[in-house]
DNA sequence: GAACATTGTATCAATATGATACAATGAAGT
DNA sequence: ACTTCATTGTATCATATTGATACAATGTTC
């Protein structure tokens, strides 16, 4: 036996040939930048989309809330399922013994890992103010790193990430969802920075307040943002119910 | 042994208690209707969506186009990938006696069913004059169906069927795809009424053209259509090098 | 109290959309 | 041969939306 806290990932593997995971983008805005979390088993072994394989009894949705959890420490993430990664080969891991080294643990030689991995898309979306720092086994090795900044990750996780964005920027076009990535309350110039960072590319302000606000989706609270050094904001909320009759009244939502 | 024609479809099940497949709901537009293609094993049993399981070497996108070729005999069909539904009990197929005995089959009672089969839902557009009968094992079970008029089918296909149309609606604001449901060469009323038969509403004749032209991607023919007791209408086809070249200047397409 | 940055909002030209109109045209009917 | 008819291509115009610019308002900082 072994002390090894990773030995937990490897105890409980089934002698199948075929799974089924998910794996989650989730995106963040911080510093005015566009960053997604990738994280990995140990410092020195390849860096990964946070993922794993769907439990028995879950829905696809609730395992990536549950591995979001497990990994992150992060709930109630807005999540929306992209696309399905089915190539044969995408994912041929094996545990090599450098590897077993690195992470201390024993590894039973007759398991083997699944010749195919089905895996899930996802992309999410969170306020980089409100993850909660409490996450399960990796959570040293997570990291936030810019989009644009992305290194290469393991199996087909770099395309995996591209096409999340991709699904990310379409969706802005329809649903109203950068909201997501700031607190309950927050102002239409916060907003705007949230669209031009997806978008990676300048809106005019007047013109994108006044899209925002004809959606009729926002409610407008009494308070302004404090402490700015000029003009105080108008803090807004998103407002479900309005979100419901405008989808139920057949909106479209569009930049 | 038996001479059931059925018999295939069950000498070659893996004793597997995962297994990932595919669903097809395959569109198209004749005698004024919007309609998909159901099927079943045979008559008496319950219809389904066309579909079936992904191969050991097999992409699902490559495990879509085989298993509508083989249910149906249609090839170069045009696919979409939309969501992939992964409720645990989703699908609880039971071979029971009644069952065997219609099909005339041999069924081995060692072998057992995957207790969970995730699908990944797939719309596909085609032109009902276009389709060829050459079709597989169960091309005389196999029905269009108006999709209003859809009966209950087996497991949970009336939802997938359901967000099936919904991707569609979609995706026709955003993408250029309704001539996938007419031939080649088409006129523009032609293709203002996919767009009236898939929305399940009217459109301005004019307003439409104009919109469609606008984006400058179908060429127009020198021919016009011909035995109409009327003005000849334009022909135009669906220029692809049009296409791309506007999707890289990032165009975006709305109604 | 002046300087400064940023905000809410107004305005106007350019563009897009919705609604309507009308001449053109080919087959069918007389 | 002529009329009728349905439908087409295209024009037009009122309205709505969008893009660009301007300006007064308002907190903090100096």
């Amino acid at each position: 036996m072994t002390d090894s806290k990773y030995q937990i990932l490897f105890n409980n593997l089934e002698d199948a040939s075929l799974a089924v995971g998910v794996n989650c983008v989730l995106f963040t805005v911080t510093e005015n930048k566009l960053k997604i979390l990738i994280t990995s088993l140990h410092p020195k072994l390849e860096k990964l989309l946070p993922g794993g394989v769907i439990l028995n009894n879950e829905t696809a949705e609730a395992a990536a809330h549950r591995i979001l959890k497990e990994i992150t420490g992060v709930e109630d993430v807005f999540l929306q399922q992209f696309k399905t990664f089915s190539e044969p080969k995408r994912f041929n891991y094996q545990l090599d013994p450098e590897t077993i080294k690195i992470l201390n643990i024993n590894f039973p030689y007759h398991v083997k890992f699944p010749e195919r991995v089905f895996s899930i898309g996802y992309f999410a979306l969170i306020n980089f103010d409100q993850i909660l720092r409490t996450g399960g086994v990796m959570r040293e090795n997570n990291l936030w790193i810019e989009f644009k900044q992305l290194p290469k990750l393991a199996y087909d996780n770099n395309l995996i990430a591209t096409e999340a964005l991709e699904a990310l920027r379409k969706e802005l076009f329809i649903k109203p969802i950068g909201y997501n990535l700031l607190p309950e309350k927050f102002t239409m110039p916060e907003l705007q920075r949230i669209y031009e960072i997806i978008l990676d590319k300048p809106l005019t302000r007047s013109n994108f307040q006044r899209k925002m606000l004809s959606w009729g989706i926002y409610e407008r609270l009494e308070e302004r943002k404090e402490g700015v050094s000029h003009k105080r904001p108008f803090l807004y909320r998103f407002n479900k119910e309005k979100y419901d009759r405008a989808v139920k009244n057949g909106i479209s939502f569009w930049i």
